[in-house]
DNA sequence: TTAAAAAATGCATAAAACAGCAATTTAAAC
DNA sequence: GTTTAAATTGCTGTTTTATGCATTTTTTAA
């Protein structure tokens, strides 16, 4: 078998299955396994694909390392920001929650409505800055390192002083029968407060994310009006959340 | 399974649900937990999430570094800030006014000394947060576009309701017979709240500022305890601030 | 404060990588 | 066609890396 031959069929099979083994390609075309790290060591050098302890892998596979700097999913978020611009009136009060979906909802503010604005999420809030007809408030707290929110006591006594016409909040995990649920505890006590404080509550979630759990819970899915995903509110993903009272955009 | 779809698979579970647990990612792809612990030490290392007790979460928003490049008079801010750490002490309860004099301070915050830290602006904010021992309250309110705290009855109200060691303030114009004044009014009455609820005020303000007045006042210059400013104690351009009551770094 | 969970540490094992060597093949020159 | 040089390949022994386990230390929560 030639060397073209056999780079070709590792190339291949990366291609493919964006990985490969070793000892499976050696095995596979009956080389030692010296020769197919040979082949990887060239192919990492021509930069075909990237040589690892073991096999090798494709290079579109670690490049999405950079998307790290992004946000996951932008484009589903964007989708999802879009659709829920288009519940957003004039002259109209509203909650956004922190994370990331919610954070391209603020940018995705229309620039000629006039809103009034309540958040709990300090880049939300820089977000909302931007845009000159909203009026941004920060409902205070303690600042939780990692999520960048308010949370704690002071934060839901604000959140209890306040009553929007559309809460827009995202959800850690998210399932038809177990409703939304969290990794952490103090998050669904201020979840909770949140969807107390809203006429209505507008989650914004990508599909990814549908049919999962956490442990504890923030409300049964009936306790959100309206649900927007990045896809068609056909879609046959969200079958399990047609049964109950929910708009699905 | 290969260490680097591992690691992807964590990274991945991280920017979606912002956390994971070790345990969880352990029994999802059959590996030692620690193995897991050792991955996501890498990957923390690398900068690609945060390693947490029990678990790791995503880095968040922070890597957007607002970071204001151009920051009028940096270096003299700096050397201001740097006299200011010199009064915190371990435990210590403060507050941080906005304005990029401050914002400078909450750059320079040691990471050694465990602070309980209230501040109204939302850079001031962000710096904070990136501080592994300081505890960081946002007092809420309306906030300003411009100056990017927050304002008004709420905010000032806020700060009615604590006490804390020392507050360090900005000041738009500085005069020693004058006192401290502004340019909005707004401004000026929660200055005002800011310096009730500190034991001690400490005045960060650059030589430029000195001897200089607008229309409305925030307090005397006796009711600041220290000023410090990027000049000497000893240099002439401060005589007229000896007189007083005041303590000059 | 105590008890449980998690992290760190050291160690053992197995797999993989590597370096060097020898056998074989290929290419090229005469 | 023969010879020589270069490249390729597989083998051997050594080194490195990855992983899991046991033990100790630290952290967290009750």
């Amino acid at each position: 078998m030639l060397k073209e031959e056999r780079q070709r069929a590792i190339l291949n099979e990366v291609a493919l299955h964006n990985r490969v083994l070793l000892t499976d390609i050696a095995e596979a075309l009956d080389v030692s396994i010296d020769t197919v790290r040979r082949d990887v060591k060239e192919l990492d050098a021509e930069q075909k694909l990237r040589k690892v302890h073991g096999g090798a892998i494709s290079l579109g596979f670690t490049n999405q390392s950079i998307r790290n700097t992004n946000i996951y999913a932008l484009e589903e978020k964007m989708k999802i920001a879009e659709k829920a611009v288009k519940l957003l009136k004039e002259g109209g009060v509203i909650f956004i929650d922190g994370g990331t979906t919610c954070l391209e909802l603020a940018r995705a503010l229309p620039e000629n409505v006039r809103l009034t604005c309540f958040t709990l999420s300090l880049p939300v809030a820089f977000e909302l800055l931007a845009k000159p007809n909203v009026e941004v408030i920060f409902i205070g707290g303690q600042l939780s390192r990692d999520a960048q929110i308010a949370i704690g006591a002071h934060a839901i006594h604000g959140l209890s002083e306040i009553r929007v016409d559309y809460s827009f909040i995202g959800t850690g995990y998210v399932d038809s029968l177990y409703g939304l649920t969290e990794f952490d505890w103090d998050i669904v006590q201020l979840k909770k407060a949140v969807i107390k404080a809203a006429k209505k509550t507008v989650l914004l979630c990508i599909s990814e994310k549908l049919n999962s759990q956490h442990r504890y819970k923030t409300c049964d899915i009936n306790a959100i009006n309206t649900m927007i995903t990045e896809l068609d509110p056909t879609n046959n993903l969200l079958n399990l959340f047609r049964d109950h009272d929910l708009r699905l955009l």
